[in-house]
DNA sequence: AAATTTGTTATAATAAATATAGAACAGAAG
DNA sequence: CTTCTGTTCTATATTTATTATAACAAATTT
């Protein structure tokens, strides 16, 4: 999986990372089960520090995208059975909230709004198939 | 409105004041043509800086949601007709992609997603049409 | 068994972002 | 005319982000 890091982006480096890595699992370019590699491993690819991909690795655990096992690697975790009371999911309400604000105010309508949403899940699942048939 | 700032957050103090602000526009407490206050008053008004109230206001003009008249005062706009192809929505998507990535890869499903999404956008429009009732 | 690689932790240094403070200016509003 | 406005400038403190080394002990590889 290509990742590129953008060093004069205002996004901070582990935050790019971290959100290429979620975004290649919704892609199914990385599966569940698969191992991340090591951190080292990965800060010489991008060109980064080492620490830098840490705090990116330790920032999915916290999203329990991957569970770390110590002195081994890092894995992606299977789904879990949805549970909308989790603190995880109401961050991403928190989290789209404001730009859900931010498209109604420029005037966008709610089935624009749906619209675009539909069209971006329609892309990552598209994608996920195209890489099972591989 | 009221405001609250939580200087504990990890979220800037502006970015939080700019979210709320676009959460009051797209809830009807603030409306198209209503000026806001001077940064001082807003600032003294919060217990910030007057700074930290401008890098607010400057970021919210440069989503376009208001205008600044210099040694005037900051009028929040009228929605203009979208045009996708706008820059401004651009960020929109590209601000809600990795959001959504986080949900599915978390096991949400298109259509929970897409429920969550709607109700988002209904609470916003259901206490602006209350805010119009008054 | 030995060598390498692993995540982890610690310390240090630098740069950038965030927030506050105070001052000053010129135009708008009263 | 006086006050208030946004704007600009300088200065400072704090936090965050990033890089750089170094070291350790467990896991993996050879």
């Amino acid at each position: 999986m290509i990742i590129q890091i953008e060093p004069q982006s205002d996004v901070p480096i582990y935050t790019q990372l971290t959100n290429q890595m979620i975004e290649g699992i919704a892609r199914g370019d990385l599966q569940p089960g698969n191992s991340l590699p090591s951190v080292r491993s990965l800060a010489a690819d991008l060109g980064v520090n080492m620490h830098t991909v840490h705090k990116s690795y330790q920032e999915l655990e916290k999203k329990k995208i991957i569970r770390i096992v110590p002195k081994s690697g890092a894995v992606i975790n299977l789904p879990k059975k949805v549970n909308l009371r989790d603190p995880l999911y109401k961050r991403i309400v928190a989290q789209c909230k404001p730009v859900i604000a931010e498209a109604l105010v420029l005037g966008m309508r709610k089935e624009q709004i749906q619209a675009l949403i539909s069209t971006m899940i329609e892309d990552f699942q598209e994608k996920k198939a195209q890489n099972r048939e591989e």
